[in-house]
DNA sequence: AACTATTGATAATA
DNA sequence: TTATTATCAATAGTT
């Protein structure tokens, strides 16, 4: 789409490649906004320039939802994340407080509304970003949770209906202590009682 | 770039629409590979269709190292801000609504910056409260959870410890079909592996 | 799914 | 960066 065909292969000259950065990025942002409201779909754009700077862009429902769903579909492939997030590489809560506030200070200094839009818009994504995190970690919790409860209930049943088995084995020879009516009233429904 | 210049506004014809969002979707995954190539970029792109199907791309880097990345790149600031979402008590869920919608009408029927502002803060509250009270009740859930496993486990080691007790009652009695031995080396071991 | 007439995007350039 | 424009690419409507 210019004045020569393009071979699609990293473009070496630096220039041009920053060059070619912006348009394209620019391009790719406007197409994403037109399907979202041509198609009436939800669209979430991330990209990652090779200098690491991260521009993103969200149309139809916000980019939390729309991450959220993500995560939903695709836990499995994100337990590399979780396992990371489990080892926080977090300061102290000092160090976070003092790191904000450098960074509220120099936001203060600079004047500039662009700027301070910029830092809007890298704040959000962020935050965005970690809420997504935070909510696919708490429901993967909760399925290993459920996942537990119910090895446990499988376990707890087998153990019930063994010891029935022993305890009508038992009552046979007359030697128990206690009868199988006390065990299938007392014991048994204890646990049915938690867990129905 | 068709036949006809196209509006960019939701088409309303349902199978024009799902044409076109099918070629758009594969023409934006497209351009956003041809960014990551030519420029050198990771890009992440998350589409979510009207009737709720999700597709995603990435390149350069997989989805969850782009997400990553950028969570990390901000996670300090994030941490002092969601330290913050967990101190307040709000009204109901019914005044919440109430207000938000009576403020509605209001900036419909006044166009002012000042009042949008406004109702931009109070909007703003009530997300918070709507965050606050889904990471409560996750939270909730959570503990229920592990109240569940703990009355869980003790249940089954009474049980276990009731059974072995039983057997060895009818050990003495040489009536049993299993011994004990059996049960507290492949019954009980079964549960211990799976919970810790 | 294909096919094209058109519009749209953009590479080179300034 | 921004603007221009000659070209190439994507795609809207059609088969």
């Amino acid at each position: 789409m210019g004045r020569k065909k393009l071979e699609i292969k990293r473009i070496e000259n630096k220039s041009s490649r920053q060059v070619t950065f912006s348009k394209r990025r620019n391009g790719l942002i406007e197409k994403a906004r037109q399907l979202s409201v041509l198609c009436d779909a939800s669209v979430a754009l991330l990209v990652v320039s090779a200098s690491g700077k991260l521009y993103n862009f969200s149309a139809g429902d916000n980019l939390v939802k729309i991450l959220d769903r993500y995560g939903k579909q695709h836990a499995d492939d994100l337990k590399a994340l979780d396992l990371q997030s489990k080892a926080p590489k977090y300061g102290s809560h000092h160090e976070l407080l003092e790191l904000v506030e450098s960074k509220l200070v120099e936001s203060n200094s600079d004047v500039s509304v662009d700027s301070l839009v910029q830092l809007e818009d890298h704040l959000e994504t962020a935050l965005s970003v970690t809420r997504a995190r935070k909510t696919e970690l708490m429901l993967k919790l909760v399925d290993s949770l459920k996942e537990k409860e119910k090895l446990l209930k499988e376990e707890n049943q087998g153990l019930a209906s063994q010891m029935e088995k022993n305890n009508l084995a038992g009552a046979e020879a007359d030697k128990m202590e206690m009868s199988p009516g006390q065990i299938s009233d007392i014991n048994r429904p204890v646990t049915l009682r938690l867990l129905y």
